[in-house]
DNA sequence: TGTACATCAGTGAACGCGCGTTCACTGATGTAC
DNA sequence: TGTACATCAGTGAACGCGCGTTCACTGATGTAC
């Protein structure tokens, strides 16, 4: 098991930005491979992307952007899952769009575990007020209120409190996810979706 | 702020066992304060505790043991705060009795947060499958689980699905932790007691 | 068409550092005779 | 009561390692004249 790629050809002028990319890419992927912002290495970032280690520099001022900007494209593409997900479902039905973007939400996270949990660890990447105050926390309570919102207008009633019911709603779901990657047996996918359908039914009634 | 401990005076003959103990303790305050276990080391625990490095092996095989044995002290003080909790409210109310284990266990990850968080992060101490067993997380299903038996047999139907419903609980509370970890904004405990308040609301009808 | 030069993508060697762990040890104290 | 010895708690120095980052550089390629 190498992690360095092949001979890796210089650039063609003007398309440096290329490697960037390249960089995101490995460092997503090792993140993964690893586990933890801690464990992962620039020198090994620089291997597996095939360059020498102060090439990253030329993309990144330091560790801690590299990472920032592997998570806020993580971010992204689970918002893009997301999205994808209701499209695909029925669109008469907002709790059928509901329930697919609740099961992409999970399908994404036990996909990508390591990047997951670091897209909740806030602490690990130590970085000034003005980059937490566009954290996905944010993003999502919205989404999740949205998502209630067309599911009441459909003639759903929301049970118990509507201003904390997307943070029921989000809060079961992450939660759940982190105990399933951690508990030791019945490792399967479906017990999140039975889940997603149990959360919902406790949440939503006619 | 120095890390260093006051000259540390040998223990007496027959009383080595001790340093075990400032060792554990010393561990944790310092989980807290690095905030992972990877960014912890073993000098710095030594300093901590006023011992040399290498006294650390005389009562932890390596590092792994020494986090673990600190993992494990951590969680049973959470198991007793939750019974003290417990044992403080109506003992003719199991429902008091579950919301005041629910806010105990809210009160100890958000006292504790990184040890909190390493409980639920087994990656970080790879260990054989005969310790994963025991993982506290067995055990909380199950205390969750007689509590709402309890619930039942004073006369409250738990809604939904009665197997899920443990889960639900654990999820939604742990999950609604970690965020109000996360989320810059609103850092008041007494928003997770409404949550629990929240949740118990959803999931218990007389 | 030829050539000097600027720009660009990327590099090799080195820095100082703190780490986990090992080793052979020290020196106080209890115990056997 | 005295003394040799075993036990015990803990140490100082050293090991090899990989890390993040800096530095002055190389060499290909486009551009101005």
């Amino acid at each position: 098991m190498s992690d360095s790629a092949a001979v890796r050809p210089r650039n063609p002028r003007g398309q440096g930005e290329r490697l960037r990319e390249e960089l995101l890419r490995a460092t997503e992927r090792l993140l993964e491979e690893v586990g933890s912002e801690d464990a992962l290495s620039l020198r090994a970032v620089a291997r597996a992307a095939g360059v020498a280690a102060p090439s990253i520099y030329r993309h990144f001022a330091d560790k801690t952007e590299l990472v920032w900007a592997t998570l806020e494209v993580s971010y992204e593409r689970l918002g893009q899952a997301m999205t994808a997900a209701a499209a695909k479902a029925d669109d008469g039905d907002p709790v059928a769009r509901l329930r697919a973007q609740l099961r992409a939400y999970c399908r994404y996270a036990v996909g990508h575990p390591a990047t997951y949990r670091l897209l909740y660890e806030t602490r690990q990447t130590p970085v000034g007020p003005e980059r937490l105050a566009g954290h996905p926390a944010g993003l999502l309570v919205r989404s999740w209120d949205e998502a209630l919102t067309a599911c009441e207008e459909a003639g759903w009633q929301v049970r118990g409190s509507r201003s904390e019911a997307p943070y029921v709603l989000w809060s079961s779901v992450h939660g759940r996810v982190m105990l399933w990657q951690v508990m030791p047996s019945q490792k399967d996918t479906r017990r999140l979706d039975r889940f997603v359908d149990e959360i919902l039914r406790l949440l939503l009634e006619r």
